[in-house]
DNA sequence: TAGATTGTTAATCGATTAACAATC
DNA sequence: TAGATTGTTAATCGATTAACAATC
């Protein structure tokens, strides 16, 4: 890896998508692959996949390509999935309920290790191998699990509540599925995910797609 | 609205955005707001907003603000969200249940129209108010009840055969959840979503804040 | 060696920020 | 009128694309 590593955002953005393509590519036992062929795997060019790769090291050879196994577990370290987070979920509505059960959380180096609600009726259920904790209890559960992050799957309302019980509890990662705006102190990343956007967008290229009848 | 509107991606980008908040300011009976406001409430530069804005009409008054009934109004005809677009959910594990559930269709100008699977036990159960249909029945339904968007949450493996027989149905706009890249007719407007990626985000910048031991 | 493909530099393109005139 | 805030132009910044030398 370079000394001096300055990644741009945009190829930071790509990151994750590099990431599970790479896995994808690893699993069909593929051992080397050019910027050619993964760019058309992703729909990107391949100028800007070599560019992307070249900003935190040389990974490939030239005349033959990138080795996928180092080039995957090189990703990999920079998304820090090395670094086996804790995760929590709070919040058992469908959309957590949902994420519990949906997300491959091991493969992206997390572990679901905590849910939490209020409701008498969900308190207490497993999901998964993982018992939900009543949110009272969401101080000593967090220290007792070392949990690294939490993920916010409340209505709207309870979201900048529950944020700041989490960060007053040490909690430095937030992944937020709230649709307000929640702020959390210097030093805690946040990373907001609105899943109403992608189909606006459908909604905009459609219209331009189909005028007006 | 201007005659030749040219909005650039970075502005269709955030219109949704702009949507989704100038809505909740409009139900807390805000009737006009500044750039200066409006940006605090979402995290953008007042400077950024006034540009997007005029990309596409002069709804500001000079030394007022923007109005935002009208303001909102003219988002949402961008987006297409008057459209009233009849949306399908093909494909009813965890994922398409909670979005069946979880998303608010109406709020967006669409309408949850059908919802499709092939397992015997859920074939015919009621999801709000509509009951699932066999996937055999895709065309059919389709046409029967105008569809125009479908969103993909069926398996990896699933996701091109499914995409190919709603676009051979006619459908133009897809919302696709599956993490393979699927392919589309010329003209269909396809929309990935990929949900590991924030939490891949996440860990990036925790793995930042928080120095390995 | 010849062919292929990377890594890097330069050129282009697009998006954001800054500044300010226009005007409510 | 004076103060406020938009709409627009110019300057800056960052990201992508193109081109090609390096080298496996």
């Amino acid at each position: 890896m370079k000394d001096n590593i300055v990644i741009s955002k945009a190829t930071i953005d790509r990151l994750p998508l590099y990431f599970r393509t790479l896995k994808q590519v690893e699993e069909e036992g593929v051992i080397i692959i050019s910027s050619e062929e993964l760019g058309r795997r992703i729909g990107i060019t391949p100028e800007q996949i070599r560019k992307d790769f070249a900003s935190f090291g040389e990974f490939g050879k030239k005349g033959v390509g990138y080795f996928v196994r180092e080039l995957l577990r090189n990703v990999g370290e920079i998304l820090g999935l090395h670094r086996n987070w804790n995760i929590a979920i709070v919040g058992v509505g469908h959309l957590g309920w949902a994420l519990a059960n949906y997300i491959n959380f091991e493969g992206l180096g997390c572990n679901l290790q905590a849910i939490f609600d209020i409701a008498p009726h969900i308190v207490g259920r497993q999901i998964k191998d993982i018992v939900v904790d009543h949110f009272d209890n969401l101080e000593a559960v967090i220290k007792e699990r070392h949990i690294h992050i939490g993920v916010i799957t409340v209505p709207n309302s309870q979201a900048q509540a529950v944020v700041d019980r989490l960060t007053a509890a040490g909690i430095k990662g937030i992944w937020n599925f709230a649709t307000i705006k929640v702020h959390v102190p210097e030093g805690t990343c946040l990373v907001n995910e609105d899943l109403s956007m992608g189909l606006s967008s459908v909604s905009y290229y459609l219209t331009r797609q189909l005028p007006e009848k």
